[in-house]
DNA sequence: AGCTAATTCATACTTTCGGGTGAACCCTGT
DNA sequence: ACAGGGTTCACCCGAAAGTATGAATTAGCT
């Protein structure tokens, strides 16, 4: 990424350098300003093709793995901080009591915020959340 | 990608007008050269970045949601066609007696083929199953 | 044809989930 | 100080899921 930026701005610079170069072949030899500016259009073409490609390669490379939290959807159904946990936790294949045991708090406690997901998400089984879930990327 | 080429076509021919437009300009007004060729260079560079990404956004596209069953182990596992399906339809997040209607079955034999399923993929929930099918690459 | 694995279904029983209701206790912001 | 949302917990009940066991049927393979 900060070596692309250098990089273009290396060549940048001595093609600025080239520039200068051919405005006095220009006069001297009397080159066409057609050929000349067409030159230069083809060169940063294929820059900005590379460049581009450049800076954007990190992202295919990562788009798999990666995950963003969508929150954006999290904060518009109302989700808060601990049924958010209980749905990550739900979703790694727990069950209440064992998500209860993970969070420090009782079974009732883990049911009423997986009811509270349920209504949430619009789903009526733990699977269905999971799946709804990950759709929109609420959970990896 | 088609109309990206068209499209790349016609921004280089307005351009190419534009450009005999500036020259008459530059003659009557005195415009810099090098500002001349700097604002050919800055288009031709987003021009450039603008067309890398559209030619390549195709295989971006499709690097994320590839799915490749991982036949091996499934049958490592020992894990049948009927059982297969049931575990996809689970993870999908129907109920048994969805996955019984959907497959012409009773929800006894679905209990059956889930139960199967449980122990291949030591697993004693549904939800635990579908997160380490999902693991192996046995289901999307 | 005979064997094996897969598929199907049933019955009975236990455990887990999910729905509904109510209530206490914090925080936070007005 | 009070309202509101979040978190916590309890109790009850019915539905769904999971366990165990047994058995009939079908399909593929030798």
């Amino acid at each position: 990424m900060k070596r692309t930026v250098i990089l273009y701005g290396l060549v940048l610079a001595s093609l600025v350098f080239l520039l200068k170069y051919f405005e006095y072949r220009l006069i001297v030899r009397d080159l066409s300003m057609e050929f000349y500016v067409g030159l230069v259009a083809l060169v940063f073409t294929g820059l900005g093709i590379w460049a581009g490609l450049k800076l954007t390669r990190q992202r295919i490379i990562t788009v798999g793995p990666e995950f963003i939290l969508n929150q954006s959807e999290l904060i518009q159904l109302g989700i808060s901080k601990r049924e958010h946990e209980v749905l990550a936790l739900m979703a790694q294949g727990l069950s209440n009591q064992e998500i209860a045991d993970k969070l420090f708090v009782s079974l009732n406690t883990v049911k009423t915020h997986s009811s509270n997901l349920f209504v949430k998400l619009n789903a009526s089984r733990r699977t269905q959340a999971i799946q709804k879930a990950k759709e929109l990327r609420l959970i990896p």
